[in-house]
DNA sequence: AGTCAATGGATCGTTGGTAGACCATTGGAG
DNA sequence: CTCCAATGGTCTACCAACGATCCATTGACT
């Protein structure tokens, strides 16, 4: 008998080439709001360490996102690669594309998205914050409050990323990263509406008010429902 | 400020190499007991194919796993790579040993394990499963159940990866897979006593009869409390 | 004004992995 | 008894990625 098993353990052990993962991890640090517009990358040799690459391969990822305007690089000391101000806008691809591309994707990621998410926000209210995480969930909170409709894809990522990070898991962490991305592209193609925006805040603040009460059950509760929005405006348009 | 976001995204975009990885993954396969003594691996073209490694690789690996008494390859039309019928024992490294290895990682692996094997267990009892699937996660239990103390934990493993594999999630599966196998290694180094296996036994069954019953909440709790005695056994012997 | 440390930019030899073709073996089908 | 399809086993040419080294630029500090 065949099971499911047997893809998930024989499935492939690498997607794509050094260079294209290279290009991935860097859009995910912008898009996913981990490094901001204005902000400095890591310099090259101290990256291509960290991404266990080789410098050649990460120039080269480099100048792909130069090319597409998401960097510029400044030689001599104090100089480096910086986020640029302005980030290229999303393609709208059509949804129904899309949609069509990913398949069963979409439920795939929204049912792992599920797991890893209301499962962050349980264990991150389950563990006793340092005073900077509750500060770093504060500001993280705050600064989606307050941003632009064009930034706001942006800073919610991060405000989830943060969430996952006061788990303490850095393998929790890092799979979320990677399925918001997945999700990020689909949610690129739905229109953004003011009234989802103020919706999505008062949901963000009931589960960061959550955590720092130390609710797990609120907090992976809050979680549930805000997921479960996103999820339906989803699956609603990309049908 | 650098946050452990920085380290989540800038983390390494390959460990190992594709020979190291191709090992681990068919070890994945023949521990969590996705392939079973006697069984024959896919034939090295088409499993090649599916790892998207060369040929050449993967036969490296197979050639590994062959001295290291995992498999056995025999040539001809109806030949193939078999797992023994006698696996070998896995190397009991002292407890400690390993715990100063893994470190902060006991926890981030058993934070992640949380988050994905509740949230599969709810997502299971969600979903409409097809008979062919309550089928297969009633074997598996069945299975587990009736396992030598020496098989033990490969069955288990397997059921818990047919608890995952019911989501329909892809994604989640492999993820579940992972860090399974991450703790395997840690609950090898312990002790396996009758016991427990009882009292794990009937923890799945309870867990297996929620899906079944369709009762989310109770499937996730179930799921919540077995996970929870093997997490304090795990802290307990590696401290 | 000069220095220099830190940064991006460029080049080259080495190597691990790949793709593809071909060989050797086996046992069921005709 | 012969054939042959499917499998493991081997070889070779090629290339992407790596590690290492050196060059070019910049601007804060002395």
């Amino acid at each position: 008998m065949v099971t499911p098993a047997d893809d998930a353990v024989f499935r492939p052990v690498r997607t794509g080439n050094p260079f294209e993962e290279t290009v991935e991890r860097l859009l995910q640090a912008i898009k996913l709001g981990v490094v901001r517009p204005g902000d400095r990358l890591p310099a090259e040799r101290d990256l291509a360490t960290r991404l266990n690459v080789s410098r050649v391969t990460l120039r080269e990822a480099i100048h792909a996102l130069t090319e597409a305007g998401f960097v510029e690089s400044r030689r001599g000391r104090y100089g480096g690669t910086f986020v640029n101000a302005q980030l290229p806008k999303p393609r709208r691809t059509p949804a129904k594309r899309i949609a069509r591309e990913l398949g069963d994707g979409l439920d795939d990621a929204l049912i792992l998205r599920d797991a890893l998410e209301t499962g962050a926000a349980e264990a991150a209210a389950v563990r006793a914050l340092t005073s900077a995480e509750e500060d770093h969930l504060r500001k993280c909170l705050a600064d989606t409050a307050a941003a632009k409709l064009t930034d706001y894809r942006r800073f919610d990522s991060r405000l989830h990323l943060a969430i996952a990070e006061v788990t303490g898991s850095a393998s929790l962490t890092s799979a979320t990263a990677d399925v918001r991305m997945r999700l990020n592209e689909l949610l690129d193609a739905i229109p953004l509406l003011e009234r989802n925006i103020e919706h999505s805040n008062d949901q963000h603040a009931a589960i960061v008010d959550a955590i720092l009460a130390g609710d797990p059950e609120r907090a992976r509760q809050a979680m549930k429902e805000h997921l479960s929005g996103t999820a339906t405006l989803l699956r609603a348009f990309l049908v």
